[in-house]
DNA sequence: TCTAAAATGTAATTAGACTACAAAAAATGC
DNA sequence: GCATTTTTTGTAGTCTAATTACATTTTAGA
């Protein structure tokens, strides 16, 4: 009992997740067992909160089967099978692509979305090595202006951006239409940062204002696919490849991934910057925090 | 400074998110239901593998009582509470390694900050058991117009979804300040859908106008923190707990949790509404993938 | 001190997890 | 191909955990 506690929780904390576990043991199952093990597999989700009867039921298996499975996995019934696959879902890893489809309904499509935006955070991770972080901070710290740019969806996660860099006590600014974009460009200085978000890089205003930029000397910063052309004309590229649009269904993880980026670089910069920066952090925090605690 | 670090230690270790739930509305409970509150506090991996009855006979309380804790806490019931529990016990040293301190260099910080957002989405994955998604799309399906509310930051937020929205076919505004907010709310109708967005769910006048528009027969549906006074008076509540910002240079990886259930609920919508949203969907994209492939 | 409201507990109900055993299916030996 | 053993699966029932309905106690306010 006490060496089993022991082992439990060496398992629970280190790696070695219940899902790849239950995979690797697949062929040495029954038949019965099998498909139980394979709906899990599939719906991880629905499993950690589904009784016993309901999954037998899923897999059109009888209720003692359940329960044998979850011995052939090594686990002392249901409910420790259950404490294990909601430890296995604390790891990001363990999150599969998962496309909705137009008969799920709406908890599993919900589900869907946010197992694949974790997926797509998670991609993000093992991308960031390959980006050019410190060379973009480099040229930011001694930036006159900062300029986000985007259009239509990505013009939001532009917005997003600039609030969130102004608060380090620089001039940010966006240009989120052609018109704007291109009059900005044509002042363009070369002490000036554009951090510029398109999915596809293609918009063909995008990459001329910003081909000027460029020329009069100022720094482009691209999120988008590193084949566009808009990746040609920029200073440093951070790689954020197009959406796979197979599916209408498909939300814009692609967007997170931006966001998150944005926020990695704006402390990065901060960093950077040192203490004014955290200092003016942190008054703009307090200025929102002391105004809601006198106005309860 | 030094002792503010120290502080914040000892919250990041014992420092999971529903550990940290269940002390901040300690003292809004009573005598019986905080000793259970206590007792998970000191216990929480002997909680675990607890049963009602264990817990109950330990704290010196009946089984009822126990219940009457979880609903407290915001769960649907002991299982629920359960599942938190493990969930939570899953990351007590991780914790520390997420957060940026001043020291760090550049890719340090971003990995971090990666890690935390993919951290603040994993914790929205175990949260949405409890949302009231069907309900929130229910009401959705029949709204004349969707309203999407926010200030400040949360304004991003609400311009956000409201372009994600509008690609459904239906009519949405949005209301990013005091002023409009008030105004719009003051002729709201019974077929109108407010979503609202706020991290603390404090600002008198958001509260005033959400109150209002609920008077007058409004649907609002809050993404906010369940204790706030904005949830008293929303129709429909996600729990969207506000960031324990203890760190200046931590980024506002709940913007992206909200960001992702307002993923959630506009495919929902779409799986609800049918052909005629499927094919807005397909429309919009194609819009513009059609522009910019005649335009390379 | 009385009354209303809130908090707590008791007892009954329901649902979930599990066991014992029997039937069916598959594998083995002749 | 048949009988026998072994494995797999299901049926029916047991037991325990979770939950509800209702009664009692406690507390707060008038």
């Amino acid at each position: 009992m006490q060496e089993n506690k022991k082992r439990k929780n060496k398992e629970l904390q280190g790696g070695n997740s219940l899902v790849k576990r239950i995979e690797r043991q697949l062929d040495q199952l029954s038949r019965s067992e099998k498909r139980v093990a394979e709906w899990i597999i599939e719906n991880v989700a629905g499993a950690v909160d589904a009784s016993i009867s309901e999954v037998a039921e899923a897999t059109q298996v009888s209720e003692p089967t359940v329960i044998r499975f979850c011995r052939s996995m090594g686990m002392t019934g249901f409910r420790d099978l259950r404490t294990h696959l909601i430890a296995a879902m604390q790891r990001p890893d363990n999150y599969l692509h998962n496309d909705v489809a137009s008969h799920d309904d709406t908890d599993d499509a919900v589900v869907k979305v946010v197992e694949s935006s974790i997926r797509a955070l998670v991609d993000l991770r093992t991308l960031l090595s390959g980006m050019p972080f410190q060379a973009a901070i480099d040229k930011m710290v001694n930036a006159r202006q900062l300029i986000f740019v985007g259009l239509g969806a990505s013009g939001y996660v532009a917005r997003d951006a600039c609030h969130k860099f102004f608060r380090l006590g620089i001039p940010c600014s966006t240009a989120l239409d052609s018109q704007t974009i291109l009059q900005q460009s044509a002042i363009a200085r070369s002490d000036e940062v554009y951090v510029v978000i398109s999915h596809m890089g293609q918009w063909a205003e995008m990459v001329d204002g910003m081909r000027c930029a460029r020329d009069r000397g100022a720094t482009i910063i691209a999120l988008t696919d590193p084949v566009s052309s808009l990746a040609k004309v920029a200073t440093r590229v951070f790689d954020c490849h197009p959406p796979e649009d197979t599916n209408v269904f498909t939300p814009m993880s692609s967007r997170l991934a931006q966001l998150t980026l944005l926020d990695g670089l704006q402390i990065g910069l901060a960093l950077e910057l040192g203490a004014q920066a955290e200092e003016n952090l942190r008054l703009t925090k307090q200025a929102l925090f002391s105004k809601w605690a006198q106005d309860p």
